[in-house]
RNA sequence: GCGGAAGUGGCUCAGCGGUAGAGCAUCUCCUUGCCAAGGAGAAGGUCGCGGGUUCGAAUCCCGUCUUCCGCUCCA
């Protein structure tokens, strides 16, 4: 695996991510997949608890919201309506002579068709059009044919390339391209054509709101930074469905919820900020947009972007669906197509951003002690058990604690070498509380509990340690 | 995709034409026993992959894959 990572950081996370088993590229043996990662066991555990704590928060822990797993594979005609088909198709041309690379379609003359491929509109062919997925450039663009020269140099420029970011594969077993589905480019559709279900099975009254968590694949033209941007990732995202004209204020409300989330979870707040799009870089859906952004080793980038969708995706899915999608207010006595809040993050950014922020090296006498201050309940293993020694009298009381641990939380079981070793151990992996076992728990049936940050002990019996745990794990040391 | 850089045991690296190395980590045994590094031993590498040059390639050349940086895109 090369390791030219210009960033200190993100170089002690890899390699402590190898080492202890957090990441790993997709496919090694073979040469590795571009751009796919594996979580590994530690790995797993973490964006698992990234994940809880986002489904908690999200949906759990409110009564407007509910919760939804849809698939993957959606009818074509889905993309069409989305607009996807007609916008997640780039045509790009580069430069000869400096190889800067320009939206074909940006470059045509700034006042082109429909503003530019991410324009508000419906696609052209949506509804109609039956078969034509994704293969041509958008309509009416006169671009190509060496019109324009390089902004930057005045070179000359090659001729447009597409590039097609949504994912193809067949369904079914006759490869044709009757069967040919689109791997999604985002949870959200999914949630979209549901609407009309959950309404009507839940009893849920706009204002609501339906999330998910789920894989999403766009062919990125560049991938990279780890984690951050890969082809294959995973999306947490809701959408919040309310009455049209109280949509900016529900806005702020999502994105004050959504800020704060990252806050508690132990984002620093100087590593974190709020960025409002700029009406032009607005996608096609969006009529108003934040990014929330955290200080990664290689600049700000996005954790989660809150959008106010209006009823782009409703009204869309509607006319091409021929269904009526609109809600009856029988409140109001009103019918109307809902518009849409849509808080939608990244479970590998986020997981990443978590990880990162909580690395830390602190001097210990010659050496430095490596710690993740994860948050408690982010931590891929909440407690570990450690008897003192491996002296065969401590063993089966050790193993005991153990399973009584491991039936209410994320465990490890560790009696290799010193106890201090195991420590380090540990806070390396950011376990919030370790449990010790001594040749005293033989006697008076105590238990030392040992937190991370404070490096405090406190010594309890047997009986309360789990209760005693779950009190921590729920308010801290 | 284009341009640049890099790929040697799990991690960090040395070696840069002549029989694969170190530190750390891992495993076994002994020892200690509440905050890393005590003793003894062991395992682990077709030097990313494939060609070529050479008597001989980790080392030189070509291709390819992967990663990082830039362009671009987005969760």
């Amino acid at each position: 695996m090369a390791r030219t990572l210009p960033h200190p950081e993100m170089d002690k996370i890899l390699s402590l991510s190898k080492r202890r088993g957090f990441v790993f590229q997709s496919s090694e043996i073979y040469g590795g997949l571009g751009s796919t990662w594996d979580y590994g066991p530690l790995g797993v555990e973490l964006k698992r608890h990234v994940k809880e704590a986002w489904w908690r928060s999200v949906i759990l822990e409110r009564d407007d919201m509910v919760g939804l797993d849809a698939a993957i594979l959606m009818h074509p005609q889905t993309w069409v309506a989305s607009g996807h088909v007609a916008n997640f198709v780039d045509p790009l041309v580069e430069c000869k002579a400096c190889h800067h690379r320009f939206r074909a379609d940006q470059l045509a003359d700034g006042s082109g068709s429909g503003g530019g491929a991410y324009g508000t509109g419906l696609p052209s062919g949506a509804g109609s059009g039956g078969g034509t997925y994704g293969t041509g450039l958008p309509s009416g663009a006169g671009y190509g044919d060496g019109m324009v020269a390089c902004p930057d140099c005045g070179g000359e420029l090659t001729d447009p390339r597409v590039f097609n970011l949504m994912a193809k594969t067949f369904l079914g077993p006759v490869e044709d391209t009757a069967s040919q589905v689109y791997l999604r480019p985002e949870t959200a559709q999914g949630i979209f054509v549901n609407f009309k279900n959950v309404v009507d099975s839940t009893r849920k009254k706009v204002p609501f709101g339906i999330g998910q968590i789920g894989k999403a694949f766009r062919n990125e033209i560049t991938p990279g930074n780890f984690t951050f941007r890969t082809r294959e990732f995973e999306q947490m995202e809701a959408e919040f469905f309310v009455k049209p004209g109280t949509e900016d204020a529900w806005l702020q409300k999502w994105v004050q919820a959504r800020f704060d989330w990252y806050l508690a979870y132990g984002i620093r707040r100087e590593n974190l900020r709020l960025r409002q799009h700029a009406p032009d870089e607005l996608a096609h859906y969006a009529k108003d947009c934040y990014d929330i952004e955290y200080r990664f080793p290689w600049g700000w980038a996005e954790l989660e972007g809150i959008a106010s969708r209006t009823d782009f995706d409703l009204g869309a899915h509607a006319k091409a669906s021929g269904q009526d999608l609109s809600y009856f207010d029988d409140e109001t006595k009103e019918r109307y197509i809902p518009y849409v809040i849509e808080p939608s993050g990244g479970v590998d950014r986020a997981t990443l951003a978590f990880w990162l922020d909580s690395y830390d090296e602190e001097p210990d006498k010659e050496d430095t002690r490596v710690v993740l201050h994860l948050h408690r309940k982010l931590a891929p293993v909440t407690v570990a058990v450690l008897p003192l020694s491996r002296n065969a009298r401590l063993a089966p009381t050790a193993q005991a604690v153990h399973q009584q641990l491991r039936r209410h939380f994320t465990t490890q079981y560790d009696d290799a070498q010193s106890i201090g070793r195991r420590y380090r151990r540990q806070d390396e992996i950011g376990t919030p509380y370790c449990v010790t076992v001594d040749f005293d728990t033989l006697e008076d049936h105590r238990v030392t509990i040992r937190d991370r940050d404070s490096m405090s002990q406190v010594r309890l019996p047997l009986a309360e340690l789990a209760p005693a745990l779950q009190d921590k794990l729920e308010h801290g040391w």
